[in-house]
DNA sequence: TTTGAAAGTGTAAAAATGACACACAGACCA
DNA sequence: TGGTCTGTGTGTCATTTTTACACTTTCAAA
């Protein structure tokens, strides 16, 4: 056997990547437009993910794909699991793309998703940097995906709804600063269900894990609102002083 | 490029299972002894895993890895992640070894590992079917392993522990029937910590997933404890339902 | 019959949760 | 300039949940 050399692509390994974004209003997730070509409509969108190189590890593979689309580093991921159905690659516009771009669809190829959470503000549809063949959709507007894009999708919103409830990565989501308000209906989004007003806000406040920046919002035709911070250094203090709770 | 046999073995992705059962005591792992020959102590055990077929799903890969092991079938199975750092096969004694066993160290094999609860009596070591180098070792006595199973231990232990506060799965550990102590003893080892006794049952007793059997122990020195079993019909009710507070 | 060992049981204080309604600040418009 | 619109921001009470804590019971074995 020919000896391997290692920074070549591994044919039966990839990663996707969902990334999440938040407009302030919802839910978004970055997918890739795959055009028209021959392709029904309901699959032309795929989730951005690729072959893993041979001396490379799976995040630093998923790092290289949302870097490679983003140009973002420094960015919130974790894994969510592996995908490996042998009939994953079963829709019949998948297999003609595949054959399009790398002339293998027979290959068995397990893919392993990580979802990703990033501030919108910072990859926006009008920046040089913002792929051509990207976009942000609403999650609740996706109804399909290319290959098994859409299941991967489902279980990474399930994983950062009970990630959501434990951590508070949520912030890493939002800009950096934000309105209780924004923060509330983030964390609707995420956990798909209404949160009284009150309640919430006082459970954020007993986290004490914001600081008020004693500013106001403006421009907005109504009572503008105060402006927080997610302050980390009490965040890491809390936790490494044991504390546990902040769930929803 | 030649016709691929469907069913045959994929070089790059593997299963590895951390297969859990609970002796009334402490939690245990099933690992497979590789045997003394040129093998330090600390890597001689590892878990079971194989390499998967190109025909067969992820997970059913894992019950065929379980199955073949241990002949058991219907068993509680769930995926821990994918493991693929490049680097994971680098102990030299694991690199002689599977080269004595497929002749391909260089291969580039990331593995996707599941956790599964089996009760121990269902899979002792004096029966019949129990595999020659297989052994149940305490969880904690567990200080390595080969490859990097024992960050995947670690992860699998990670993984029960917070699953075990959402759903009652840890019935799937205990015998048909068992007593409270059994249950509150389990938890005790899964969460790592203390439970509070009172509080325990009291919490318990509120699930309302138990039905006692009006038996007691015998042949304890000791005032007798009442057998309960896990009562499904009430569990899938209740979840039907909505209910949700399984936590502890 | 005594001893040892685990089973089983209740209460009170503190904390967390859930439900709920109105005054306020600014923008905009007539 | 006064009125309207819109989202902001705030407190309380009842209920549930959590935590901490100690003694009596039952059986086997000595």
């Amino acid at each position: 056997m020919q000896k391997k050399n290692v920074s070549e692509l591994n044919p039966n390994v990839s990663v996707d990547c969902v990334i999440f974004g938040f407009d302030l209003e919802k839910l978004n997730v970055l997918v890739i437009d795959r055009g028209e070509n021959e392709l029904a409509e309901n699959v032309r969108l795929a989730l951005p993910g690729n072959l893993i190189y041979n001396n490379e590890n799976l995040e630093q593979a998923a790092y290289r794909v949302l870097e490679e689309l983003t140009s973002l580093k420094d960015i919130y991921l974790e894994q969510i699991g592996a995908f490996g159905d042998p009939n994953r690659i079963c829709k019949e516009a998948d297999r003609a793309w595949l054959k399009s771009i790398r002339a293998e669809p027979e290959a068995r190829v397990i893919t392993v998703a990580y979802f990703s959470l990033v501030k919108m503000e910072d990859y926006m549809p009008h920046a040089a940097s913002f792929a051509k063949n990207a976009a942000w959709i609403p999650a609740d507007e996706i109804k399909d995906l290319a290959f098994d894009h859409y299941d991967i999708l489902q279980a990474a919103r399930n994983k950062l709804k009970e990630k959501i409830k434990i951590q508070p990565i949520g912030f890493n989501l939002l800009p950096e600063k934000f309105t209780l308000s924004q923060l509330h209906k983030l964390y609707e989004s995420i956990l798909d269900k209404e949160l009284d007003k009150r309640n919430f806000r006082r459970k954020v406040q007993k986290l004490d894990i914001l600081t008020n920046l004693n500013e106001k919002q403006e421009g907005v035709p109504h009572k503008p609102s105060e402006l927080y911070k997610f302050n980390e250094e009490k965040y890491q203090e809390l936790t490494q002083n044991g504390y546990d709770n902040f769930g929803f």
